[in-house]
RNA sequence: GGUGGAGUCGCCUAGUGGCCGAGGGCGCACGCCUCGAAAGCGUGUGAGGGGGCAACCCCUCCGUGGGUUCAAAUCCCACCUCCACCGCCA
């Protein structure tokens, strides 16, 4: 949302950049409505300074004066009502369009519709060579049984998944080194709820352009988010932060949900496009200065390629068009991680500065160094989405022989291990996830020790639960994993 | 889910129909005092919109939205949030 003094002054930048950004906005209705409002408002201020003087003066009247008073008080009364009925009618609409007003871009960003006019500025890394035939993520975790695809469909339809044995470790470790990284550079580690109002929705920007994206819990007019960017958003709207509390900069993680309305049919196979994952956002409230906010930007990015390069992940950097970055941005890059099975990158991130056009809508504003109250800068970036980056990181970490190799980076958050080949049909199954937990540590290095052999002798010595008896609890039912 | 209580200017609080957009304290800013500081004293200190070259003026906002009234922080209704207790529960 834009400053409607700023779009007064400024209607050639706000409808050039409604034409390049490909949004469906009348610039001139809403100038005329704005123009109409004010007017209004003028109006309404004047019969309420009468109202209010002569209300003064009934008090202190005579009881002639006072049904004179009363009697013009009636006719002011109608007035005002009509006037207060234009004016709530006219700025329903105008505020309406204000929603849809688009945050100019930077001036860098290359003009087109979509992200066909997206540009590479760089790329990290190469694919790797396999000198073998590689298989896609699906048919490399429905080998191993690292997730069932067909049965969680039977759950929740299309796009449904449930990853098992070490996929959920592999998940879970992908979090915690991104987490890891964040919290060494300052950011504040905070879980959100996905569950969320409309109005950080509408605080986002999400609502109302793209409210057929979000799934609607109707009973309770709750709505399930797309990313943690809206709650974090939400947190701090209505504010005035100190500037001594800026910038605030977020890791937040929660689950996601997307309805992908517009995308139907598109990437219906195994984990690219999904209803529901598991994010770590990176999220910046700074203070509204263009230099500060491009440094975070360029920080936000950094940190994301970093985590990439960490893993070892072949991957471009793309300036995004602006047709493709969406009304509140100013500044978009994604990043596209390489995809084996693809044969092609495809986005795991996308780093984007709003400058104030979020805080606008949220209300989120901060008391600067001189005092003045002014809207806040944000920004954000993904650090890790999964499944989507855990389809991309054992595709292109498998072996000849269907396991995967795990990147340095993750060992520690693997118990050490620097292979995973166990699927739960196998001898040596996930329980070795089970076993490590139950030795909480001191032992749990026994089992990382004996990673990637097929016997484990933690397991033989010390079995968690009989895995003869049908009825047994199985391992990862036992302990504290009950409640 | 039930019952009871509460939401006022950054924080605490006064305020049951007009003298209240709102008093006091804390905090904060500036000044005096001081070698410097503390204490003390003085002044100032919410947001949004509109008008004016400017000094300044006008309107709106006491959780949110309605209503009653000539007039609402104050009375009525609904909702939201918080607190306490009961019930249920991971």
């Amino acid at each position: 949302m834009l400053d409607r003094r700023f779009i007064r002054e400024n209607p050639d930048a706000v409808k050039e950049a409604v034409r390049v950004k490909g949004i469906g906005l009348d610039v001139d209705e809403l100038l005329r409505l704005d123009q109409v409002a004010r007017e209004l408002q003028r109006e309404l201020d004047d019969a309420q300074t009468l109202r209010k003087s002569s209300s003064k003066e009934f008090a202190r009247a005579g009881e002639a004066r006072r049904a004179e008073l009363r009697a013009q008080h009636a006719e002011l009364e109608r007035q005002l009502r009509k006037l207060r009925e234009q004016l709530a009618a006219t700025s329903e609409r105008l505020q309406e369009l204000l929603l849809l007003t688009p945050m100019i871009p930077w001036p860098g960003a290359p003009v087109g519709p979509d992200d066909s006019a997206n540009v590479t500025i760089r790329t990290w890394g190469t694919a790797p060579d396999f000198g073998f035939q590689p298989l896609d993520h699906v048919e490399l975790l429905e080998k191993r049984d690292w997730a069932e695809f067909a049965r969680a469909r039977k759950v929740s339809g299309e796009r449904a998944y449930a990853l098992k044995g070490d996929m959920v470790w592999l998940e879970r470790a992908l979090h915690s080194y991104a987490l890891s990284l964040l919290a060494g550079r300052d950011f504040t580690l905070i879980s959100v709820p996905s569950l969320v109002r409309e109005e950080p929705l509408t605080g986002t920007g999400q609502f109302p352009a793209h409210r057929e994206e979000t799934y609607a819990i109707t009973a309770d007019d709750l709505y399930l988010a797309g990313t943690a960017e809206v709650a974090l958003v939400g947190l701090h709207s209505g504010e005035i932060l100190d500037f001594k509390t800026l910038p605030i900069r977020y890791a937040g993680i929660s689950p996601c949900f997307r309805r992908e309305a517009g995308s139907a049919g598109r990437d219906v196979r195994g984990l690219l496009r999904v209803h529901q994952f598991e994010k770590v956002e990176q999220f910046v409230i700074c203070a509204a200065d263009d230099g500060e906010s491009d440094r975070w930007h360029a920080e936000l990015l950094s940190a994301a390629e970093t985590l990439l390069q960490g893993l070892g992940l072949h991957h471009e950097v793309v300036e995004c068009a602006t047709g493709d970055m969406g009304a509140g941005k100013y500044r978009m890059n994604d990043i596209n991680t390489w995809f084996p099975s693809l044969g092609r990158f495809r986005e795991t991130h996308s780093c984007s500065s709003l400058h104030d056009w979020q805080a606008r809508r949220a209300s989120l504003r901060y008391r600067g160094t001189d005092g003045t109250v002014r809207f806040a800068y944000t920004l954000n970036n993904t650090a890790i989405a999964t499944p989507r980056l855990l389809a991309a990181l054992v595709e292109n970490y498998q072996t000849e022989d269907q396991r995967v190799r795990v990147p340095e980076a993750l060992r520690p958050y693997l118990g050490g291990r620097d292979l995973l080949l166990h699927g739960l049909g196998g001898r040596h199954t996930a329980r070795w996830c089970a076993n490590a937990a139950s030795h909480a540590g001191n032992r749990g290095r026994l089992c990382a020790r004996h990673a990637g052999v097929v016997r484990c002798e933690a397991w033989n010595s010390k079995p968690i639960a009989s895995p003869k008896s049908p009825g047994a609890p199985s391992p990862r039912s036992t302990g504290a994993m009950s409640q």
